[in-house]
RNA sequence: CGCGGGGUGGAGCAGUUCGGUAGCUCGUCGGGCUCAUAACCCGAAGGUCAGAGGUUCAAAUCCUCUCCCCGCAA
């Protein structure tokens, strides 16, 4: 089959690299411009495009779709499929109609639930026991076309974003895999989906993080596992400000925010408790909570998030 | 040149302002106490103070340069 690729971070690497595997011509990848990141503003080819770069694949970054450009591209390489997969661009219907194939789309949920940017954390956010990816065909709403075929893991109790991050990208390799040679044979269903069942999903923000005290001990380790690797959560110690990238439920009861052991920063909740397992202080690296209080002694009864 | 914090025994930190014996908590090892313990008591080992150069009788500390880590912001 030959194929144009559309995708740009880490969760699209698995799905190219596994139609790279399967013998698929490749005639080029779209992936989003090169970014300012980190300190000093250092210009970051998205992940996609190394890993194309690694095949030799041709790369177009285009900043727009509808200006026609992209679309005389597109023509030229002449796909019979385009397969998106986290591209963080809206396709125009000139594009979607193009190749014979249609165009498809690996999405992190399992769909019609968390249509939209951030499925996979909402996931871990809401405590879901199981999540999933999905694939369909691409239609003009946001994640609203006819679906492929999906595919379902349990979510563990502890597991954060990033963890079930990793194993839905490899997830969605393989139901991309199938989705691709069920479409090549002419055997692929296409199912519409439900729109009541629906749920959106939306981008998470850094105000999200923000560690509510109030709420119950799972909420409050769900936000933690949900929120790493980012935006991560946090609350306040004293004056500073406080990550928490992993916590644990743990017996025991107190005020909403308070230390309850100095030894192994346990914190109350508006219902049970939860051990802060790994932090990051300000300013600082990230490490066990147990390395912090030793340079850093609490006291129980001290309040977080103040 | 976007703003800022930091690098000190295995871990987390203090000490740097104002140069003068390497310090704290934890861990490790040995011993003691105890029915017992992550508890308590006694003792010990373990450090090129990120690196290079400079100033000085003397540098973790002052000056210059380099490397590395991190927070914010994007």
């Amino acid at each position: 089959m030959r194929i144009v690729f559309m995708g740009t971070p880490d969760f699209a690497v698995p799905c190219l690299a596994r139609l790279i595997a399967d013998g698929h011509e490749i005639a080029g990848v779209f992936t989003q411009p090169d970014k300012p990141k980190g300190r000093g503003y250092k210009l970051t080819p998205p992940p996609v495009k190394e890993l194309a770069l690694a095949h030799h694949l041709p790369v177009w970054q285009p900043e727009k779709l509808r200006d026609g450009a992209a679309l005389e591209v597109l023509r030229g390489l002449a796909p019979q499929l385009i397969v998106v997969v986290a591209y963080g661009r809206i396709l125009p219907k000139e594009i979607l109609d193009l190749p014979e194939y249609g165009c498809v789309n690996v999405h992190g949920s399992l769909l019609p639930k968390y249509r939209g940017a951030a499925p996979i954390q909402w996931s871990v956010l809401n405590g879901d026991s199981v999540a999933g990816v999905t694939t369909m065909y691409m239609a003009e709403g946001l994640d609203t076309g006819d679906l492929i075929l999906s595919r379902e893991i349990p979510v563990g109790a502890d597991e954060t974003s990033g963890e079930l991050f990793d194993r839905l990208a490899a997830l969605g390799a393989e139901a991309l895999s199938e989705t691709v040679r069920l479409i090549a044979v002419g055997n692929a269903p296409r199912i519409p989906q439900d729109d009541a069942q629906a749920s959106h999903a939306k981008m998470l923000t850094k105000e999200m993080a923000e560690i509510d005290w109030s709420k119950p001990a799972q909420e409050v380790h769900n936000l933690i596992r949900g929120m790493n690797p980012w935006p991560t959560a946090h609350t306040r110690l004293g004056s500073k400000m406080l990550k928490v990238h992993r916590s644990r439920i743990v017996e025991g009861s107190g005020e909403p925010g308070a230390v309850l052991d100095g030894k192994r920063l346990v914190v109350g909740c508006g219902e049970g408790a939860v051990e802060l397992v790994e932090i990051q202080p300000e300013g600082s690296r990230r490490m066990p909570a147990a390395d912090y209080l030793c340079g850093h002694p609490v006291e129980p009864g001290f309040k977080l998030g103040v």
